[in-house]
DNA sequence: TAATCTGTTATAATAATAATATAACAGTTA
DNA sequence: TAACTGTTATATTATTATTATAACAGATTA
């Protein structure tokens, strides 16, 4: 697994490891079951602290994504693909509701978006 | 101006306030040359120090903004819609760019994608 | 079994950021 | 002149992210 960690782009380190995780899920390069790197081996290959990585690890369990057996280590959960694709759809919803204001703070009209929209997606074919 | 800030938001007060301007003068209610509120009245307003304030004034004079005149007060500089516009259209294209990234990943369909604009925008009545 | 992995917990300290209070100074305006 | 504007400097507080360290317990393996 690739994770790059940035000291200064403002997003917190724990959260960074936890987005790295799980886009490595979802692009199915970390497939059900597969072991997480230790907290500590994980901690080391980042040069920080082992208590970031496990803030991040415990996260992502409370949210469902991995599981976490004292003594044994960590395991990407059984991939539950409501959940996946819940978190997806909440993304979704977020850029929509971006897309949203800015049409509010400068006037552009649901048609125009709609073309952008028409352009993007059909350029697939 | 409506300026409403939140303590428990996860967002900087000075930073609440930048996008409360900003979405003020996107919409028109702030118009070019008007002036703003005092550093000193804004944060008895909202009952916060004005150097919070003060520091979303700075930044959105950086930005282009307002101007802010020592001794007179901050204005709302003179702006270029168009140019606004297309800035704020191609941010919208970025995000639909990304919606369709996610949507191909996960296999959400152009549905469910429409469906989700539907409640967004019509939400607004 | 002993060594060495794994995660867990508790404590304390550091660094950065946001926000504050206060005071003093300077330009603008009525 | 009085009462507004913004500016600057200093010190302090609160919160969050991150760290260092130590000790404990379960799992694995040579």
């Amino acid at each position: 697994m690739n994770i790059i960690i940035s000291n200064n782009s403002g997003i917190p380190i724990f959260e960074q490891i936890e987005n790295a995780i799980k886009q490595a899920i979802f692009s199915n390069e970390l497939k059900e079951e597969d072991m997480l790197p230790s907290v500590r081996s994980l901690a080391n290959d980042l040069k920080i602290s082992f208590l970031t990585v496990k803030r991040a690890y415990d996260e992502l369990e409370q949210a469902g994504f991995i599981k976490t057996i004292p003594g044994k280590g960590s395991y990407v959960a059984p991939k539950n693909m409501d959940l996946i694709k819940e978190e997806k759809l909440k993304e979704i919803q977020d850029y929509i509701e971006k897309i949203y204001n800015i049409s509010k703070m400068v006037n552009i009209s649901e048609e125009e978006i709609k073309e952008l929209f028409k352009i993007i997606f059909e350029e697939d074919y």
